[in-house]
DNA sequence: CATGGTCAAGTGGCA
DNA sequence: TGCCACTTGACCATG
């Protein structure tokens, strides 16, 4: 029932030059443009297939897709790519395979979309970016569910304006982007815990909650883990939950930094509170998750 | 060809 | 006020 993932890098292919988040800088773009985009997005989903078919065979049932498969994908539509054909039929390939090997794919848009923003150039780009991510995710064929959910923050502190800005602007986006839309607990004091979460937006606009464990040891809002993890759990309905876990750096490996930084690998056993997927947020990616899975 | 300084974006927390 | 962190380091000028 529950399988564990990890997240976006698979270091054993990366040391063969196998990435997918290949992109350049903005001085670069302005000068190569899309024709160069194009070639690097080509080349990463060609990595992604090879990191899909190495998960398959590794028995690796869980994997969050990168969200810089495509650079400057803010300045374009995919569809405007020179490698177009290529990229579609690579990235159906991708898939195809996930499907047939029953590998649960999933993305995480990044901290710059924040669809509860007062700026609408701001909620714009936010639009562009988590549609960029359906289109893709549509690509590759999956069904437009929670089983691939895209999983964002709400990105900023928690209030009444915020969270109605955050369901207002949920109706703007595709149909099958609201079909995958998950919304994840934050570890700051003044953002988004899961209480909150539950409370002000997937009571208005049923979106399922994402439980982070190490986000919420760090602001529980004295809700227990255990309670927390219910909570979020009955919102994903007829799917499975698909949670995340990580460890502390500082607590176990010797680290003097911030206290919210992710080890490197995972040291607890992790306490399954209900049946659910879960991301390893570990720096040491698929060699933590073999770790793991190996004790 | 290795490396270290630098790099698109929003927001909040902290020194 | 300015820097850091965040789902993920990668790019590229310099030596």
């Amino acid at each position: 029932m529950l399988n564990f993932g990890y997240c976006c890098i698979n270091l054993t292919l990366q040391k063969s030059g196998v990435v997918t988040s290949r992109t350049m800088r903005k001085a670069t773009f302005l000068e190569k443009g899309i024709t160069y985009a194009s070639q690097l997005a080509l080349a990463n989903v060609t990595d992604l297939k090879k990191i899909i078919e190495w998960n398959a065979a590794k028995n690796v049932k869980v994997f969050r897709v990168t969200s810089e498969l495509f650079p400057w994908s803010s300045e374009y539509s995919l569809s405007d790519l020179p490698d177009y054909k290529r990229i579609s039929d690579i990235l159906l390939e991708c898939g195809t395979l996930a499907r047939v090997s029953n590998i649960r794919l999933s993305a995480h848009p990044s901290h710059f979309v924040k669809l509860a923003s007062s700026k609408e150039n701001v909620v714009k780009a936010a639009i562009k970016d988590l549609e960029t991510h359906s289109e893709f995710f549509d690509l590759m064929g999956l069904e437009a569910s929670h089983w691939n959910p895209l999983n964002i923050h709400i990105g900023c502190s928690f209030s009444e304006e915020a969270s109605a800005k955050f369901c207002d602007n949920f109706y703007r986006l595709s149909p099958n982007l609201q079909k995958r839309l998950v919304v994840e607990n934050d570890d700051k004091g003044s953002c988004y815990s899961v209480q909150q979460l539950h409370q002000y937006i997937t009571e208005k606009i049923k979106t399922p909650i994402t439980f982070d464990y190490f986000h919420h040891s760090f602001h529980t809002q004295g809700v227990p883990e255990r309670e927390a993890a219910l909570l979020a759990a009955q919102t994903w309905r007829d799917k499975l939950p698909l949670f995340h876990y990580s460890d502390s750096k500082k607590i176990y490996e010797e680290f003097s930094g911030n206290p919210r930084a992710h080890a490197d690998y995972i040291y607890n056993k992790i306490v399954e509170h209900v049946p659910c997927d879960i991301d390893l947020e570990a720096k040491a990616k698929e060699l933590a998750l073999l770790k793991y899975r190996n004790n």
